[in-house]
DNA sequence: ACCAGATATCTTGCAATACAAGGTAGCTTG
DNA sequence: CAAGCTACCTTGTATTGCAAGATATCTGGT
């Protein structure tokens, strides 16, 4: 947000509803992906259609990043499967690691979440 | 995650469990904090205290400047109150504007809670 | 052989922001 | 008037979602 240029950031309103959404998706679309990933292999373009039909709109450029992240954290791997029309795909699986690391993100959820209606349910 | 040294980077598995709580609780933390300033005038040691009490650690490195940002978007104003022992305190209320983006972004957090159980609850 | 289109993966650059660490200043007490 | 507490603010670093575009594979039509 900070005015980089010589004069006053007149224009530096720019805390919106988009910003802020994309803010709270962060972390939970690594929590929600490694979830998918845990019930069995898939490759990009099923988890974009799994997150797209819950309302979790993420494009390949957040997503290849994020599988890469999770696979150099060891809490995935990835097979070649060639396809039947189309280049090779990757298919992903999650690995004991990456269970351990997603129970552990399924108790932390759980608290945001009581945290948060702690607070908002007040009056 | 990139290695940027001229080795492949081993020690790069730097993904863990609080750095992903970290994220998760992103654009949450202003949610929460306008939802506290909506219901009374605060200043920055109450609204530490409430979000500790919900478990929602935050310090004022990170409090200063997202008040700083919704002061600048107009979603909060503040006035100067003496105290009676200590140096004066920022008290922060909402404005109209702030009221209107917190009921957008409780939609938001809505969505996002509903999304998360849908993904979360196959098997 | 060749080209267009579809599919799939990957990279670069930008912007936003939580946090650690440190700084400035007012007030009270001994 | 020095020490300690409270309160506010700033700088630097690391992370990461996204837009945009690049690269590569396979198929089918000509």
């Amino acid at each position: 947000m900070g005015s980089k240029g010589l004069f006053p950031d007149l224009t530096d309103h720019t805390m919106n509803v988009a910003n802020t959404q994309i803010q709270m998706r962060k972390g939970l679309l690594e929590f929600c992906v490694l979830h998918i990933i845990s019930r069995g292999e898939v490759y990009t373009s099923d988890l974009i259609e799994e997150l797209t039909e819950a309302q979790m709109i993420v494009v390949e450029g957040t997503l290849y990043p994020l599988l890469n992240r999770l696979k150099s954290a060891e809490l995935v791997t990835y097979r070649w499967v060639e396809s039947e029309a189309g280049p090779p795909r990757k298919y992903y699986a999650i690995t004991e690691e990456g269970k351990q690391f997603l129970s552990t993100l399924s108790d932390t959820w759980t608290s945001l979440v009581n945290s948060t209606l702690q607070i908002t349910s007040k009056n």
